[in-house]
DNA sequence: TGAAATGTTGGGGCG
DNA sequence: ACGCCCCAACATTTC
């Protein structure tokens, strides 16, 4: 006689170690059925980029998985109709899982676990994504933190549950149901095959994730402080598309920077972790932070919207030096660095006046780790219209961002080739160069190279302007005069 | 997790 | 010796 199968639904858990559902459901001995459903259906659609990683990484998950003697089933379509077909094909009495975060995903899951619960099937999710659950870390009068640092001190205060590093022993499900081919879902690009870059920067899945974890741990961390402000060097983690796909779990890494030697390094990577849990936090208590300022007054800034603009930011030819280096750093790798996703998003909102959710956008689609709470968080704290925001005249000048960051120009010279021969002197103003270093260095502005798309001091007092024209307009709507205190 | 403008201070050159 | 100016180096404020 066969027992009935505990169907375990990966979703952004993309892992074997710590893996909360995957280890409650071998724990209750049943036979288990592993899943993936790729919700083709999702609005917004999963990027292109992320798409690419998601294949590798569900070829890794297989592997992993076979090595436990379980065979992977892959789906794709709406997840409550999939399951249902698994469970009417497999008789499956349970579905263990991840929970997602996203508010569209919590919808789907909330009815999911409804509709198994109506058909007396059992239905359990875990936490597998996350330090603390967005409405652990709660202020004092019980509301969701708006500002990060009161947020951090509540995180410290609760420390993190200890990854589990339980060995399993599953048995698996015999069956004869049929898997989808990954390769017919597509998700590799191919007419054209953008993902050269990509491949030669990425291991996706969980093997890729422990390597670079390790090697960031051995070397990197320790630096990691002053190190991840510049470009030109290896010196941040690159662990956040594994982090998106669960392909190593928060609380791994959290243990493994509490039980090393303290160090500024470290205490900085875990400010990281911590800002990655608020971003969730926000997404959980704000819903549409994807979409609507969290400022509500935002809803009125005069954005300046051109296709054109957008366009030329998109393809790295804005004539900013390091702007054109993060964005071509991003469409070759599908990733961008830290320092320089800050100064291109400034770039594109302030001196260009385009809406952050057009730069939300592109880096959706484009970015390995794009992630909708981390993605949205973050332009809107560039914007300034996010809970703890940056104020809105903090305009980052993107030359002597470059100057202070890319004093060496190694960064520049990687991603815009064209400018490599300026002397450091120039590379992040090659239009302040005499002719004769221009000549010399092979650089014609406006021909090998694109002249600005706005000077720099004109586009900080137009974007000075216009913030300050929205902001005074609901003020003078809703001024009062305070009438005075005596009764 | 800014930048620019403006203010302050203190050392050195010089009449 | 002294006041005066200049200006770099900080510090503060304003956008």
């Amino acid at each position: 006689m066969t027992t009935a199968p505990l169907i375990v639904w990966f979703r952004q858990d993309l892992r074997i170690a710590d893996n909360p559902a995957l280890q409650a459901a071998a724990k209750t001995g049943r036979p288990l059925l592993p899943v993936y459903i790729f919700d083709d259906v999702a609005t917004p659609p999963m990027g292109g980029a992320s798409r690419w990683w998601l294949h590798g990484s569900l070829q890794s998950l297989e592997a992993g998985l076979g090595k436990l003697g379980l065979t992977l089933i892959l789906r794709r379509g709406n997840p409550m109709r999939q399951l249902d077909r698994l469970i009417a094909q497999t008789s499956a009495t349970g579905v263990f899982w991840n929970r997602r975060y996203e508010p569209t995903a919590i919808a789907s899951e909330n009815s999911i676990r409804a509709h198994l619960n109506r058909r007396g099937i059992e239905a359990e999710s875990f936490n597998s994504a996350l330090l603390f659950e967005p409405w652990e870390l709660k202020t004092k009068t019980g509301g969701p933190f708006r500002v990060f640092t009161p947020f951090w001190k509540a995180a410290i205060r609760h420390s993190p549950q200890a990854p589990s590093a339980a060995r399993i022993k599953p048995h698996p499900f015999r069956h004869r149901i049929a898997s989808d081919d990954l390769a017919a879902w597509h998700l590799r690009p191919r007419t054209p095959d953008w993902a050269e870059g990509l491949r030669e920067t990425w291991q996706p899945g969980e093997a890729g994730a422990r390597a670079r974890w390790r090697s960031f741990m051995d070397r990197t961390i320790r630096a990691y402080h002053t190190k991840r402000d510049l470009p030109g060097i290896a010196g941040t983690s690159r662990l956040s598309p594994h982090l998106h796909f669960g392909e190593i779990s928060p609380r791994q890494l959290w243990a493994s920077c509490a039980m090393a030697e303290p160090s500024a390094g470290i205490a900085s990577f875990q400010r990281e972790l911590i800002w990655r849990e608020f971003c969730y936090h926000l997404l959980y208590h704000f819903p549409k932070m994807p979409h609507a300022p969290l400022r509500p007054e935002y809803a009125s800034f005069p954005w300046k919207v051109d296709r054109k603009i957008l366009r030329a930011w998109q393809q790295g030819g804005t004539g900013y030096p390091i702007v054109d280096a993060g964005m071509r750093e991003l469409w070759r790798t599908g990733w961008m660095h830290n320092r320089v996703r800050m100064i291109v998003a400034s770039f594109l909102v302030k001196h260009l006046l385009q809406p952050w959710q057009a730069g939300a956008a592109w880096f959706w689609d484009t970015l390995v780790d794009a992630d909708k709470a981390n993605n949205s968080a973050n332009w809107q704290w560039v914007a300034g219209c996010g809970m703890d925001a940056a104020p809105y005249f903090r305009v980052f000048n993107p030359i002597l961002q470059g100057r202070k960051f890319d004093a060496d120009g190694a960064y520049v010279r990687r991603w815009v080739p064209e400018l490599a021969a300026l002397p450091d002197q120039y590379i992040h103003a090659p239009w302040e160069a005499p002719r004769a270093t221009l000549h010399f260095a092979k650089v014609r502005l406006n021909k090998t190279y694109p002249a600005r798309i706005v000077d720099h001091e004109a586009g900080r007092k137009r974007a000075l302007a216009a913030f300050k024209t929205f902001k005074a307009a609901p003020k003078t709507k809703h001024h009062k005069k305070r009438s005075p205190a005596h009764p």
